[in-house]
DNA sequence: TATGAATGAGGTTTCATTCAT
DNA sequence: TATGAATGAAACCTCATTCAT
């Protein structure tokens, strides 16, 4: 709300040094970018940081100090960039979630068989989400999401109703084929992506008691779906 | 597991006034009973009153003078049954599922098909958990999981192992008989429950986007695992 | 807003010793009372350091940390008697001046002559209020007023537009009797008090530059008045 | 006092760009004139802003960034024109009472009857100050007198005391010449002044529950002093 | 055993001041 | 000279915990 989500990364820019020679020669416009792209590289470096306080200790008993401090910054500069704890918290599920978003949309049209184009998701999804910070994300909106309506809104606008959509269209394309039987699956595409919910819960909770090969588990899931296959 | 196992209610209940005056003429058992079932009920009001407050706000932003408020008590009688807030948070876990593992592991062994099996576990949760306080729990576990480590270890002791090998043995015992076609199933049981989990999950978060027939969802994803019936 | 503007001082009750001798015997209603004696000395212990605080460093700059300390509490209990810090200092104007006001409307009807009943109140005024305490106040009320309609609103609605009524009366009885010749002044009952107002804040502000003998320069405006005296 | 008394206009004024190549053509002095003239505007920009921001809030609640948005100049900018929010505000005092000080003493003396004078003096003050900003820096140094010593040391110097040293002058004039009786007025001119005092109060604080003519209270104030006039 | 007033550490937020550009 | 991003001290307020009653 006080900036703008600017994520994109300042191209071609390097935090000088801040000795005098630094300011010597140069643009203004170099310099102006400068500035900016100093700005932009904190407000990333909140963003980072924050995200991880936040996943590791949930909304409430996440401090401003921590973030502050993992950020590199004073406490002061967190509110030159988010109003305050909330909206940054809030701020923060667009921010993580909308370069996500855009990407998949912008996506070229899949090929090949329904079954390859779930896997191509499934395989994409264990790389980008599954196994990184934005999987503790979800976790974070599951467990944040009763207390802030905003954010469960947002998620289930922005992820949820088009990921379903997305689902239910591959396996109306799938049943079309011939390459689904069940055709109440369309019904429920929430049944596709379970296990993979799953498996993402499953990291953040049990990985240390029983560790939980996702991959192999999203194969079985597709195989009970499409039909048994023979190669690996 | 801490404190005493008061669930179990005194019979020979009086109420008497506080005064020391109060104390004369009445049987010792009977007041001392009767001050044990009080204990006991106010205990289970404090739990019954925790439930409430920390599924609706979460660990850290749960105030026990609301609890207090909600189950009737003052502020330092809680402290008479729990150590702190933490230790009250783990114990309440337990306190509640504990009850619902007993029931369950007492069960008479089920009979009939597996199908019918599965199907009359999915049944009992969708009537006991997904709808009930419980299934909020469940929400509160992988929302506070993190950051107790021993609610976690206990769930997954308690909960989770023993529920994914009961599981295992039913899609063995499928395998076997020739209900399930899918043998890798049993090396994921987690996808067997995975529906009923999101289901669980969808209800918090986003039933007021779109309202999700749990009970149909697992039929059809029952019959993509056993294949598809003809009876309703 | 939290209590209620207890200012009765607690009669007959003494701050026992911590001792657990104090403990000892005692009714129940002597316990009480001493308890809600307990907390009304507090709260009046609150609300002469926050006068205190607020007078000298106005209410912006005054910290509720030096209240504390001053009224010898900890931070926390302030927020038992009162909601925060704008709130405290809107009740403590009232508490101040409740009290006076209710003094002196319920005293006994002046008899005399009017300058006689005019010197009384003048008397009253330099006793009461211009050398204590709520002269200061009268200069915060000027000072923060502004900022807090509704400290202005209450002063105007109990303090100032009853003192300009009375005024009014008596200086119409002072023109019926022949004891004022000036019947205009009667539209302009501030003229009566101004200089006492003005001695209020010159004592303030400019005493140690100048100080002011008030009561004389309140005779001599009574001069003014009601024409020269002859006895002193 | 602590920096330039950079009031003085500065003629030959040029508008240059801060490029090093702007440097070429152009004589230095009007440069610098130009840069001298830009900076009073500054200044008298942000000593207006300053003013109303602390009439408005008084001085603890006002924030230097509302009095640089106000002025239209950056924050830092107000430190290269006052040392501190402190002396801003000192300064302040003096820079609006200064001129007002100056005028009034370097007026024609004047002349006719003393009641003539005072009533000059009277309408001059409600026209300057009554119903203008100064009525308002009145009531802030009433307000903030006792927390700034030195503003109040100030006032009562250049202000106050000048002023009762005038009035005491005009009213001894006007015992002499027999136009005021009451010859102990002389000991407490605070009294001729008082209904003006308490109009700038009053219109401040109250004038939304009841407005007050002050031009008529104060003509009925010097009847009071002067003796009923016959004309309007 | 039960109470709830009192505590004070610790959290969020503001804002005067600085300083690289 | 002018800027405004950054700082961090310091303010307000909350709430888990204690303890006299």
């Amino acid at each position: 709300m006080t900036k703008k989500p600017t994520t994109s990364a300042s191209p071609n820019v390097r935090t000088t040094a801040k000795g005098p020679a630094a300011a010597a020669g140069g643009e203004v416009t170099a310099i102006a970018s400068n500035r900016a792209a100093r700005a932009a590289e904190r407000r990333a470096a909140i963003v980072e940081a924050a995200l991880e306080e936040f996943i590791a200790r949930g909304f409430a008993a996440t401090r401003l100090d921590d973030i502050a401090k993992r950020a590199g910054v004073a406490k002061g500069t967190i509110y030159l960039h988010f109003k305050d704890k909330e909206s940054m918290f809030e701020e923060l599920v667009r921010i993580v979630i909308v370069p996500v978003v855009e990407r998949l949309t912008t996506l070229p049209p899949p090929t090949g068989s329904v079954r390859e184009r779930v896997e191509a998701f499934a395989s994409n999804f264990l790389k980008e989400v599954a196994n990184t910070r934005r999987g503790d994300l979800v976790r974070l909106i599951v467990a944040e999401g009763p207390r802030f309506p905003a954010v469960a809104d947002f998620y289930y606008r922005e992820v949820v109703s088009r990921g379903i959509a997305g689902m239910r269209a591959l396996i109306e394309l799938g049943i079309a084929r011939g390459e689904i039987q069940q055709k109440n699956l369309a019904r429920f595409p929430q049944i596709l992506v379970a296990p993979a919910m799953i498996a993402v819960i499953w990291q953040s909770l049990f990985a240390r008691h029983a560790p939980l090969d996702a991959q192999e588990m999203l194969r079985v899931h597709l195989d009970l779906i499409f039909g048994e296959r023979r190669t690996t």
